[in-house]
DNA sequence: GCATGTATAGTGTATATACACCTAATAACT
DNA sequence: AGTTATTAGGTGTATATACACTATACATGC
């Protein structure tokens, strides 16, 4: 029997569903996701937006470039996804003094204000996947997830 | 001094960024595909149209409906994510005949045979991340992801 | 058989994601 | 100072994602 017919089979498939590590991180992101904007919803903020305002406060007025690299998000991908929020007004983009090029983050009072009424709920979000997933079990996840981070850099 | 002030300090979005479930799992979501992206580029073949093509190998001609619950993918997104499959004819989707709602969903032999080239470069990026992170490590998180898809399900 | 309810799917709109390419400003070199 | 290399950032295009809404077909009850 050819080995080619092999390549491909549905045991092979339904085997590679369950191993795939990008599959099942993107599933488990899409579910997620759902029960973040579904507890947020009230606070007028998605879930990746609240991540951004958090990162802005965190880190102060900060560079394009640099606030992509701690979300480990590419560049130009930021830069649309802060467009809503500028948007809205809760953030501000302009250029640095120092140098023309760079274009300096930063939260506006609305934004801070905004960001103060989803942590709540924030935390309510949090809390009920910890409370269903065991806390040792999450910030086991965790870690794991932000070891593949390092890994996927160095690769 | 009003509790008000303390709501969202600088320590606290910190550990919020360390902490939220959402953010780390989206994180690692955009670095891991970056990975399987690289790899697979010569098979013409996106990450996660890899994905679709595998699950529909799998689970033979399948309903959209049925197909986006596998996925725990919204239904239209699944819609949309099919269209440039169906462009570069590697799959169908025709109407079934026992039920003139529900539309079928089909690998074409085209499809098959690019997937077949593709799953080598699978295996390349899925042992790379592997041997990075360590067999058991990964085996254990996508067991913690599934356990998330089940959990947020439950919420 | 018909009215009503339910199931299946697509569209409009908005956000999220990143690559290829381009522009402009700074830095480095001579 | 002038030339070149590097760095910071945006745009065009394409895929990924999901909600609200709509249209159609099947099922159920009478």
């Amino acid at each position: 029997m050819p080995v080619k017919n092999l390549n491909c089979d549905l045991q092979m498939c339904q085997e590679i569903g369950q191993t795939c590590a990008m599959f099942n991180l993107r599933k488990a992101t899409r579910a997620l996701t759902q029960v973040y904007e579904e507890i947020m919803k009230p606070s007028g903020i998605l879930p990746n937006q609240f991540t951004l305002l958090v990162v802005i406060r965190a880190m102060g007025p900060v560079a394009i470039t640099r606030m992509a690299e701690v979300l480990v998000m590419d560049r130009t991908t930021l830069t649309r996804n802060l467009k809503p929020l500028e948007r809205d007004g809760l953030v501000t983009v302009k250029p640095s003094r120092h140098d023309k090029r760079s274009r300096e983050v930063n939260l506006t009072k609305k934004g801070l204000k905004h960001l103060v009424q989803a942590v709540p709920l924030w935390r309510e979000a949090q809390q009920k996947i910890r409370a269903s997933l065991g806390g040792n079990r999450l910030d086991r996840m965790i870690a794991d997830l932000t070891a593949v981070v390092g890994s996927a850099a160095m690769i």
